[in-house]
Parts: C-alpha cells; sequence; structure tokens
DNA sequence: AAAATAAGTGTTATTATTACATTTCCAAAT
DNA sequence: ATTTGGAAATGTAATAATAACACTTATTTT
C-alpha cells in the first residue's frame, strides 16, 4: 500500500529574486513597484508562484528571465522564507534566489514595462514583507561568493578596467581596498587577460582594459581557489 | 481588491533532517529505515511535513524532537529539493536541515523505536529519494560551518580531552591535522578552559579534560573569527 | 610649457601557517 | 624497585601570505 499523503497541508511556495548589478559606481539591486494589492505601489523584489511542473530552479530562471529577457543568469537558491504571517494574503511561503546582471546589457524596455528600477543598496527603498530580510541575506551571501570565486565575470562588461573591477569589489564587501595589492592579488590569480586597447573615459592617460580567461577562470572556481581580497 | 492567490498552485512541503553525531572516532549520521511505502524498508533521513501552523524551523524542530527527545538542539537549513519526480508518490518539495547533537546524551530508547541507527559516513548505505544529495550537500556545509565557527559544543560531550576535538575535526574536514600546529591554534582562540580532572581511559598517563568557555566561544562566533584549522 | 588627473608600479614589515622530534608522565609488568 | 610501553605534552624555525606604504608616468587641457 502506498501512503498517499492525502492528510498533510499543501501551502503555495513562492520564488522571490534579489537580482543584483552593477554600474561602474555602486552595487545595485532591482526592485519593482506593485501594481497589485496587497501593498499596492509599494517596492518589492520581482516574484512568482511556483507551478506544479517546475522545479525551483524553473521558477527562478522563468521569473529573472521575464523581467530581464536574459537567459543564462548567475543564480543561486538562498533562503527559505516561512514565517506564518508573512503574506497577509494567504499562508505563503517563498524561496529566494539571488542572481547576478550585467546592468549595461540590460533590455531597458522590460524595466519601463514592470516599473522596475536600479537602486543602489544604501539608498533602496524599505520594502515589502520580508524582503528586507531576503536582500539581507543576499549581500551576505554575495560577499561570501565574492572571496570564495571571482564574481566578476556575471557584473562587469565584458571589457573593464582594474579599477572597475576594484570598486566592484570595493562596493561588495563594503570597504575600501589598496590598489597596489588588489591588483598584485588579481594577477596572481593569472585569470585575466590584458588587452591593448585602452578606456579613455575616465582618464586623460587611459587605462588598459581587461578581458577574463573564461577557461583559467572556470578552472580556478571548479577547484575551489579562493579571491580573497 | 486583493490578490486571492486562488490560479496558484500548492504543494507538498517536506522537512528532512540530516543528524550529526560524533562518538570519539567517526563523525556519524542518524538514519531510520522506512516502515511505510514507498521504500519501505530502505533507510533514509528522518522527516516529515510542513503543517500550516508551523514555520520551516518549527517543522524541524518537531521532527528532530521527535527522534531525539532533545528541545535546543543546533540546527540549520540547508537547502530546498525541488526535483519534480523526487518523490514517486506525488510532487513534494522538501527543505533539508541539518543539525548537530552530541551521542552520548543521545536517548537509546528512542532510536529503537524508530529503527534508527548511527552510521559512520563512509559506511551509510544508500538512501532514498534524493536524501544521498542532501547528506552530501550537508557534509559540505558542516565542513564550512566547522571552520567558520568552533561547533565542538555541540557534538562533544560536556568534558572532553584535546585529543577528542582533534579528532572531530579531521573526521569533518577529513583530513589529518598536526597535532601541536592543533594545540596552538585552539588555544590561541582562547575559548577552552583546562580543567584540572583527567581522562585516564585512553592512556596511562591521561590527558587533561577541556571545557568550552561558553562565553567567550559566543563572543568568538558573533564577531566571525574564523577557526581555520 | 605648465598644470591637472588618473594610471601604473615594488618593496619591506608584519602576521599567519606549516613542518617537525623529543621529553614527560604514569601504570603495568617484571 | 626497576623497567617498559604508550600516549600526552610541548616550542621553534622556515616559509608563505597579507598589509602597509608613495612616487613616477602618460596624456590632455590650459
Amino acid at each position: 500500500m502506498l501512503n498517499n499523503y492525502n492528510t498533510e497541508d499543501k501551502v503555495l511556495l513562492a520564488v522571490d529574486c534579489i537580482i543584483f548589478g552593477f554600474d561602474q559606481e555602486d552595487l545595485k539591486i532591482l526592485l519593482i513597484k506593485r501594481d497589485f494589492e496587497p501593498e499596492k505601489g509599494k517596492w518589492s523584489l520581482i516574484g512568482g508562484f511556483l507551478k506544479m511542473t517546475e522545479t525551483l530552479d524553473d521558477a527562478a530562471n522563468r521569473i529573472l528571465n521575464h523581467l530581464t529577457g536574459f537567459d543564462k543568469i548567475y543564480m543561486e537558491q538562498l533562503y527559505n522564507f516561512s514565517k506564518i504571517d508573512r503574506d497577509p494574503v494567504e499562508r505563503t511561503l517563498s524561496v529566494a534566489y539571488f542572481a547576478l546582471i550585467n546592468i549595461e546589457d540590460h533590455d531597458e524596455k522590460l524595466i519601463e514595462q514592470y516599473s522596475a528600477k536600479w537602486f543602489s543598496i544604501e539608498e533602496a527603498p524599505s520594502l515589502i514583507f520580508d524582503h528586507n530580510q531576503m536582500v539581507q541575506k543576499a549581500i551576505l551571501r554575495l560577499r561570501r561568493r565574492a572571496i570564495s570565486k571571482p564574481i566578476g565575470f556575471e557584473l562587469l562588461p565584458e571589457k573593464f578596467t582594474m579599477r572597475q573591477l576594484q570598486k566592484l569589489y570595493e562596493s561588495i564587501l563594503d570597504e575600501k581596498l589598496d590598489k597596489r595589492n588588489f591588483i598584485n592579488k588579481v594577477n596572481g590569480l593569472d585569470i585575466l587577460v590584458k588587452l591593448e586597447e585602452k578606456d579613455m573615459t575616465s582618464s586623460r592617460k587611459g587605462s588598459y582594459l581587461y578581458q577574463f580567461d573564461k577557461e583559467k577562470y572556470d578552472r580556478n572556481v571548479e577547484d575551489g581557489i579562493t579571491f580573497k581580497i
């Protein structure tokens, strides 16, 4: 006889996404203004409900794809939030995902369509439900990631300057880093290719552009080499 | 108008617990032999279903309490497993929790009653569903925990020898450690109290017993001081 | 030609980690 | 009483990683 689980409770399962981006200055998150009740008009993470035919990763991908148009976004499951009254309408648990995207490639039209907006972490408005808590947790996770793998790939444009990479790390870790030590460390990892090309927008002298060497980068990640800056 | 979520799918949500213990030699996990279908007679993690009135932590506590009799078990949410067919009976997601308990205090009767058994990690049988995967993930998490906080508190008896503490770390990290370096490092953390008392079971000379200094230990954990051995 | 501005570059000091071998203590055996 | 066996206890030197630190270069604008 199969146990048919008939007597067990079923619940709604939401998936909410913390989307990080980097605009060469600040670490940002993408938020939307809710156009439905409850909490209409307030800012929130983007989210949706898990469907019967999806895994959680599927659901997170679907939701991310809607808002960004991208398909292969870096994404990790973060945590299950389950306070009884976290959603006033009905018992709903939410699995938070965090994602990293390159702001520059991002489709402006989709953003408009969803009344979405990038906020730098410090200036982000207060969010609905337990979304603030989710963001806090995501920032901590992102920090851990940043020192366990070189996450720049996901957040920077294809070509970038050392300064940009350093700024990215400074905004993730929320601390100033020493320029020389940073460069030495990064070069030691042997995951960047220095290009001939220079970026002339930031100074008269211009600064060399770099690219990630995808192969070495991946090997580096696999080996679990740390990127402690 | 409130959005009432009526059209959204609801799912069963299980909670499965990976319970770690340490018996002075090996790191172990507690498994039960299923006495119901599906997979009756096979080994599995202990688990249960989330009830409408509980948070996930509540559910994990309830399940842990049933099997161990303990109330304040160290416990962390691990990951939500959501493959479509992970449970052959019905679409069920499972939130895995990992827990640490001191084998010695553990109630033998409860173990018997549930046909539970401690297995050392290497000798554990293959488990039902995706439980092997859960255990793997739990081990990795435990390793990370072991180097970010001194987890001994949860897994060792109140009084223990340096050797035991070292053995514990060796079995968690799955590598041999140097005795002198280990002791120097641990002493440097200033979280242990050396007692007058000796443990005479392991040698003629006997070895000093230690206790954790709960206050310093907690401060240490709060400060996020690493316990990288 | 001078000024302004960010880019680029190495060395030393400090700290943390690793490697490593001998002596001490005690009980049991003789 | 003496010897023996076995684990416990102990410190130092070598190496590696991290942190601190300031001047020169290249280029455009004035």
